[in-house]
RNA sequence: GGGCCGGUAGCUCAGUUGGCAGAGCGUCUGGCUUUUAACCAGACGGUCGGGGGUUCAAGUCCCUCCCGGCCCGCCA
């Protein structure tokens, strides 16, 4: 930023320089600023640095941010960007004083081109094109995906159906989002203002999209109206009368990729509310009626969209396009998410393995860097997200820079977190509204600092070794005893530890890794012991033969080991061997109490 | 073919105006001699994708090449 910025602050009414403006244009620059202020200007949290950017204009408040998602098909967690990005500038410049609003817009007017081979109920759970009638829904390719039936006949259309998957993934992560259907600005005439401006000033339109798209020729019209007749999406405009707010379409065939939409062949009228814009104006057109300051936008969008979106913002409509964020896009165990081929993760998944908490910091990353979503990895994310925590909270040092993006990537990971578990100090419901209520982000930043300080993480992996009992309070007893929850921990810490241990261990289960502790009650795993470990393990048959509590037998272990001269970890691991075909598992003696006891006195003396 | 983003320890990543390559996990060793996992201490571990250049000094700046992804038709 240079200095004549500070200069066009008081005076000039664009707001901005030039040089300002070719900087804030870049959307790989993510606030990089160029020292003018110090190099302690620079932010250490991405996510500070585009508010920066954002502040530097001046925005009116609310200050806007936009997010947008074709509701095509299954919403995974890499469609999740759009959201969370979002949220994390959004969080900051709340801290700064902003009112902010967070909208979405769900892309529901653009055509059904091709059936997805994968669909999504309304639960969460991805199901099979087959699962659905997959013939009536072929019917409506071409048609905006409000006007294609649900085909799990549980909303009004298609594109309902899956916007509202996306509502609710905000919602599961506890996202305060306005979701704005494209369908319904055109329809309510939101639109109508820019699209009657686009055909009066055809000419301009050409000229600027031209620049990037070689099929705009003199007879390209920017507008896409819907055929009256089978009510497909037509590409063919014959004549604009924008006084009578009409145009004359003829109902042609469409490409689709690969494939053709056959049209109609129709000739009929329709009204500037009756179509849409295409995307390269559909785009600006939003920012303009949304007010929008801020977007963020996957890679793909980066050298197409978003250059040509600049240009028909400023030199079509004449309005300031929003600062941009490009973020990268995320793999899936290091493959790409693809919702048609069922390559996905939704948020209603990810949930039944991680803390919503974790979820929001995996969206604080930087988002320059591609990042692998690795379920068989995951123990390594919670492990990244407690260490940030404790950081935070002052009882692990880090460098100052880990200690610098701790202290403001995690308040907003953990808000919602906090607002939900203390939701008894707001009133009814209205930690929901931590978002936009000042009052209620105050108490809830208190209750952040006063009293979730005490909040207590058990480590990923051993909730997962803990999981291997059935029985809550055995699983707490040992949790208790391993010194993760002290006698004075408050009753809901210990809530809030014991709810990761169902987490993990669904994740142990799912990716049937080390931790998936699976009693191998068929079959005696093949073992190779020498004579005093056998010797010993004859020995405690017989004690745990005699009927003992876990305590004791635990104790008896030990006990046994030492006699015969085995060391105790072998000794264990022996045991460990017999029941799980593991050299690692939970807590011995309490868990062979709770197996039937024939069962666990054969097993130690190999019988069967 | 052209443009853009990324490539740092086995894994996940951090490295701000160029200034002695870092963290966590994993691994190994030792400690805690009745509590395996835990916890504590220590160690091992890197041609910073390759090569060249600028500089007293390069992960960082420049050039070039390699690898992965995106864009440069349409569509979104």
């Amino acid at each position: 930023m240079g200095s004549s910025m500070s200069e066009s602050d008081s005076g000039d009414d664009t707001g901005q320089t030039a040089e300002s403006a070719e900087r804030t244009r870049d959307p790989y620059a993510l606030g990089d600023h160029d020292g003018e202020r110090g190099p302690d200007d620079r932010a250490v949290f991405w996510a500070d640095a585009v508010a920066d950017e954002i502040e530097a204009r001046e925005p009116t408040e609310p200050v806007v941010i936009k997010g947008a998602i074709s509701p095509s098909g299954v919403p995974h967690l890499g469609n999740v960007n759009e959201i969370m990005r979002g949220y994390f500038v959004a969080e900051s410049l709340r801290e700064r004083g902003y009112e902010v609003q967070q909208v979405f817009t769900t892309d529901d007017r653009d055509p059904l081109r091709k059936l997805p081979r994968k669909l999504a109920d309304l639960d969460g759970n991805i199901v099979d094109l087959g699962a659905v009638n997959a013939g009536a829904l072929g019917q409506n390719l071409g048609r905006p995906y409000t006007d294609v039936p649900d085909p799990f006949g549980c909303c009004d259309s298609y594109g309902e159906h899956f916007s509202n998957l996306i509502a609710d993934c905000a919602e599961l992560l506890g996202v305060d989002i306005e979701i704005v259907s494209t369908t319904e600005l055109y329809e309510d005439g939101s639109f109508e203002e820019l699209t009657r401006y686009v055909l009066d000033n055809q000419d301009r339109a050409r000229d600027v999209l031209g620049e990037y798209q070689d099929k705009v020729d003199a007879d390209y019209v920017p507008f896409n109206p819907i055929c009256g007749e089978c009510g497909k999406v037509t590409e063919t405009v014959t004549a604009v009368d924008t006084d009578a707010g009409t145009v004359e379409y003829r109902c042609t065939d469409m490409e689709a990729g690969d494939q053709v939409i056959d049209g109609c062949g129709h000739e009929g009228t329709a009204t500037l509310r009756e179509g849409k814009l295409p995307w390269r104006f559909e785009w600006p057109a939003g920012w303009d009626v949304l007010g929008v300051d801020f977007e963020p936008f996957g890679k793909d969008h980066a050298e197409g969209s978003w250059p040509s979106g600049v240009d028909i913002a400023e030199n079509v409509f004449e309005i300031d396009p929003p600062v941009p964020m490009v973020y990268e896009w995320f793999t899936l165990d290091g493959e790409p998410f693809s919702s048609s081929e069922g390559h996905v993760v939704m948020v209603h998944d990810v949930l039944e393995l991680l803390e919503p908490a974790v979820v929001r910091y995996f969206f604080s990353k930087d988002p320059s860097k591609a990042r692998d979503f690795s379920i068989e990895r995951l123990d390594q994310l919670v492990d990244d997200f407690d260490r940030t925590e404790r950081l935070y909270f002052g009882e692990e040092s880090g460098t100052d820079r880990e200690e610098a993006l701790g202290e403001r990537a995690y308040p907003p990971s953990i808000r919602p977190t906090v607002a939900d578990r203390f939701d008894d100090e707001f009133g009814e419901g209205a930690w929901r509204s931590v978002a936009n209520d000042r009052t209620a982000r105050e108490t809830v930043d208190g209750l952040l600092e006063e009293r979730y300080a005490d909040r207590i993480r058990i480590p990923y992996t051993f909730a997962a070794v803990l999981g291997m009992f059935d029985d809550p309070e055995l699983r707490t007893d040992v949790a208790r005893k391993e010194g993760h929850l002290a006698d004075d921990t408050p009753e809901w810490a210990v809530e809030t530890a014991m709810e990761r241990v169902d987490l993990a261990s669904e994740w142990a289960r799912r990716t049937d890794n080390e931790f998936n502790y699976e009693l191998k009650r068929a079959t005696l795993p093949e073992t190779d012991f020498d004579e005093a470990t056998e010797a010993a393990l004859d020995e405690l048959a017989d004690f745990v033969a005699e009927g003992h509590d876990g305590e004791t037998i635990q104790g008896e272990i030990y006990e046994t080991a030492k006699r015969h001269g085995v060391p105790i970890s072998d000794f264990f691991s022996a045991g460990y061997r017999l029941l799980f075909d593991e050299t690692q598992g939970p807590q011995l003696g309490p868990f062979v109490a709770k197996l039937d006891r024939e069962f666990v006195v054969e097993r130690f003396r190999r019988n069967r």
